[in-house]
DNA sequence: GAGTGGTCTAGACCACTCA
DNA sequence: GAGTGGTCTAGACCACTCA
């Protein structure tokens, strides 16, 4: 049995996390969008009558987590999921060789359902809840290696649907901010090996009880609010989970 | 097919990284050992000669890459693996309810052998060079949940037996650096499922056929030069393997 | 109270982008 | 050439640790 120490309220808040907090703030409210240039750190300097180097301080912490971009000369900008580089980082399923090209995702439906009480409570919402349920599977070169279901609470994602899906190319966090402004800022996964039963068998053109990996991602938006479960199953005959640790 | 822009040759080199060269320099040449106290920020400063804002954003990196751990009021300290916390980052396994409590390393066999062309590649060495072979057995609260081979190769830890594994309770990382000076700083993870077959069935004590995870894992050490090949088998029927993505 | 890393400033200059 | 982020300095002061 141990004993966690207890967290102690922060006693002291330097002034390069109060200016993130603000920045934080116009990202939430929308004020700067995904893709939009933010102001210079000069101009944010005097807006907050602090130093250029504490709002850089501020700005580098969020960059480091991804909120913002900076060019050097151009400015810094709001991360966006629509760019090209941005894609690649939530997907860790990757061919055992050749390039991760040719990535092609197909729809299968997008239908409302009521989530069970398991789901719902990794939303933070009651069981029953209205939610939308995606169902696609992706090829890489041709050959299928991903089934996955998509659950998104219906009250964010309000007048969903497979059009909207097709139109953003199953680009699916570049289309949450686009259409719904819920911006996925980092997810948590957990993976297991199952043996395949008919439906993910079917879809992925596999022998029933054909190892597969099955990964459960939770996905969060600002204040660690989940606001997407994924349940991925992955054919890794010829594809692997990568991951770097350091 | 995608045409990928040259990589120019670095042009500039900003003072602080030079700095960060002349530290790691310093940490790889084992001037500076893990645990040990580095010199105040002032104090190399003055030894190099640049500003002490200089110094901070070198260490700062280093301490980003977990090269380097500062302690307010204290001192910075050379990372190590001997560390509590030090552990955790590398194990991702971890049950599926309740805390990653009661891990218990059994080791089966530390023999030596020859490499494969496949393991030696990934090592940077020649088919058929010497290398030990350490196979065994991890529980999770008494449940068995990984088993695992490890390779390395015999020139960098000449003298490799199996009590000296005992006697570092099968913590290898840190084990690693404390007898043979070799300190893992990253590694890098492929994950497949699999049908269990004998061997790791046996060991795990669930039937062949079974799904396991398979992790192919290869560790680095300065310059990225790989020091050690890792296959775990493991049973997900009570863990899983836990990601977070930012 | 001495010593450490952590914050903050003001100011200079550099590397890069774009018109 | 104007504007941006990137580097570097010197100096002040703060939070924290330890004797």
């Amino acid at each position: 049995m141990k004993t966690i120490a207890h967290v102690t309220a922060p006693a002291f808040q330097p002034l390069y996390r109060q200016i993130k907090t603000l920045i934080t703030q116009s990202l939430v409210s929308g004020e700067w969008r995904p893709g939009d240039l933010i102001p210079s750190e000069i101009e944010l300097a005097s807006r907050f009558s602090v130093s250029q180097g504490t709002v850089r301080k501020a700005i580098g912490e969020l960059a480091d987590q991804n909120l913002l971009v900076r060019q050097q000369g151009k400015g810094t900008f709001v991360a966006s999921h629509s760019e090209e580089r941005s894609q690649f980082p939530y997907l860790r399923i990757t061919p055992d060789r050749g390039a991760l090209d040719d990535l092609v995702a197909t729809l299968l439906d997008c239908r409302k359902l009521k989530l069970d009480a398991a789901s719902g409570k990794k939303l933070g919402l009651a069981a029953g809840s209205g939610a939308f349920l995606i169902t696609r599977v992706m090829s890489i070169s041709a050959r299928k290696a991903i089934f996955e279901e998509i659950r998104l609470p219906a009250t964010r994602f309000k007048g969903l649907s497979a059009e909207t899906i097709e139109q953003h190319h199953c680009m699916m966090y570049s289309m949450y901010e686009t259409e719904f402004d819920v911006r996925i800022l980092h997810v948590e996964e957990q993976i297991k090996a199952i043996a395949a039963e008919r439906t993910a068998a079917g879809h992925l053109g596999v022998p029933e009880g054909t190892p597969l990996l099955v990964i459960e991602r939770v996905a969060y938006t600002y204040a660690d609010k989940a606001v997407e479960l994924r349940r991925s199953y992955c054919s890794t005959k010829e594809h692997h989970y990568r991951n770097r640790i350091v």
